[in-house]
DNA sequence: GCTATCTGAACGAACGTTCGTTTCGCAAGG
DNA sequence: CCTTGCGAAACGAACGTTCGTTCAGATAGC
């Protein structure tokens, strides 16, 4: 009951998958509490009994639905990764051909993906570590796609004269870092939805890539 | 001998503490140790015995200099929040009055120091979680200290009309977290050596703050 | 009566930590 | 020069607990 409150690194939140693939029942609650605990207290801190005490369940129930805690892990990995990457597809292909547009709806679905969905951010990117090669390496292939679409999009905008940059892989790498972080200081609120923080992402990406904005207001 | 490799989240180089205050000897060499280990495995996921080992001792000698295997991680994340915020504070005093000069000091040291100390970095910024609240209270109020420098910075050049952001908040966000993401990614070479990464970041900070910079070369 | 699900008990291994003993460098005393 | 005593450091063995996992059996829905 009164036990000492463990360390946290996010705000306890309903976890919600980005996915409808998997389907409701004991499966799925399995994935949502475990995205939950392994985002607060990291793979390694968080316990097969602690697991089955949020689900109300023995911990032996589990394994009738995962072979291993490192199983149920590598799902959490995969589908974040999965629907990351289909994310950006999808921005892009609703994007028209012009390198500032594409690379707005890349920002745009990279910073709504981290912001409406912290804890899945967190254990993607920092408990995919805790993972043997063999379980993480489906997740880091489609990483790689992700990146070269940015890349991608990044080149051809250099390439037609629209950006402008000193680097292009530093200016990558902190267009991403963008959205990586987010989960540990932003919180929406009215002042702050996530929409206008995806606008404000955009803006600052067309800067460092030496786009002229309109200018700021005055506020 | 031929254990499996466990995962790993950062390429093993040796660790270097930034900080000349902890003498030389075995207390200092745990230190070095746990921070190598902590970085790439994780604090739950390095035991004492793994410390030990690495260290060549058995694993009860470690409890004549550190009480408990809290307080080594507790040890580190101080020491590298005392450094970073020095670190700041240094580059601030060497810079003039002026706010642009100001922010690329703050740039520089901050990347500077998480390019050069890129385990520390990891274990300050991830670890920190695994700490009970009391012992990671001095490092967090130092963080809001070292925040607090750049936040000025960027207010007072924004009040003299030489930076025009859309939202400072956001933006100070973005510029800190240029650094915090180096581990990950970076690895000096000699065609991006970290004196060369710190002047892109100074270059991408000012671009974010709405500063004309030098035309980008043509490369 | 088959299948899917969950329980209860238990397994061996690994965990952080404690404690009595041993080792060793070194200064003091004869 | 040898002995003695001392404090710091490391060892070796063990502690109680928690870990991930297994498995035979109970339960329930089709």
């Amino acid at each position: 009951m009164s036990v000492p409150l463990p360390p946290s690194r996010l705000r306890a939140r309903k976890a919600v998958l980005p996915t409808s693939a998997v389907p409701d029942g004991t499966r799925r609650r399995i994935l949502e509490a475990a995205l939950q605990l392994f985002a607060s207290r990291g793979f390694h801190g968080a316990s097969i009994r602690d697991l089955a005490t949020a689900l109300e369940l023995r911990p032996s129930a589990l394994y009738a639905h995962f072979s291993s805690k490192e199983h149920v892990l590598a799902e959490l990995v995969l589908m974040g990764h999965e629907a990351h990457h289909e994310g950006l597809r999808a921005a892009l292909l609703g994007a028209g051909s012009e390198p500032i547009e594409q690379l707005r709806a890349l920002v745009r679905a990279h910073t709504l993906l981290h912001a409406n969905h912290p804890q899945l951010a967190v254990v993607v990117n920092e408990e995919i570590h805790s993972l043997p090669p063999e379980l993480a390496a489906p997740a880091l292939a489609l990483r790689e796609q992700s990146a070269a679409l940015l890349h991608a999009v990044i080149e051809r905008g250099r390439a037609q004269g629209v950006f402008s940059v000193p680097h292009a892989g530093v200016t990558a790498a902190a267009i991403s870092t963008l959205g990586l972080r987010l989960p540990y200081w932003y919180e929406p609120t009215p002042a702050l939805d996530v929409d206008m923080l995806a606008d404000l992402h955009v803006e600052l990406s067309l800067r460092m890539l030496g786009v002229q904005g309109p200018p700021a207001p005055a506020s």
